[in-house]
DNA sequence: TAATTATATAAGCATATTATTATATGTTAA
DNA sequence: TTAACATATAATAATATGCTTATATAATTA
């Protein structure tokens, strides 16, 4: 493939990477799926914002949407080779964690 | 280590790495050093641009600087982890290097 | 069907980012 | 010491980013 384009993506990736929110989601992700709704409370910014990031992340492939009734279920997409090799260099929030254990979220 | 310094520290890599100038600079300096005026004619930026790049660069681990005579010589740090892991990823520019070839850039 | 809940999109604002120009510092050599 | 060249820092302007609120779309359930 041509180089620009490929650049450009790159680029993109790491931009994506970039942002403390976007990182802690990814973190979050590591063995379970979450919707939006999870994740508000968890973060602590707005439905819309969560949901904008939750799309920057799926262009960029590195999660994965699957509707399940009335809710998206996000996945890390883990056949991607850049974030593979990056995930198990993040480091894990206990803060993180515990809230999104507690958090009674949006009910099942 | 705290949680929240190493997320931010990896936050700051990520956005290093999310910017193409800088990306081509770390391509560019595979396999051999450059100084700052050798990058201006490459990347046709300013100086001043060039060198700003350069200390973010050095900041976030990226990159060795030494002084020798009036130029700094930059060269990539492999001892990085993160930029071990990546490098071999990243896509190479003929252009580039034709360019930095060609440059008769600051004099020896 | 209408009401409720989850998510997406649009517009806007505050802040961050990347370049520029102007100027200062550091090194070499006449 | 002074001139010439390389690099660094400061101030600034254009653009990008990440959130917000308001509103639209989609699925569920009374």
């Amino acid at each position: 493939m041509a180089y620009e384009p490929r650049i450009d993506a790159m680029v993109e990736r790491f931009k994506v990477l970039g942002d403390k929110t976007r990182l802690r989601i990814l973190v979050l992700l590591q063995g379970r799926e979450l919707r939006v709704c999870d994740l508000t409370e968890v973060l602590s910014i707005s439905q819309p914002g969560v949901s904008q990031q939750m799309r920057r992340l799926h262009k960029a492939g590195f999660v994965n949407e699957r509707r399940g009734g009335q809710w998206i279920y996000y996945t890390l997409n883990m056949e991607n080779s850049l974030l593979a090799l990056l995930i198990p260099t993040l480091p894990k929030s206990e803060e993180d964690e515990k809230k999104i254990m507690m958090s009674k979220g949006c009910p099942t």
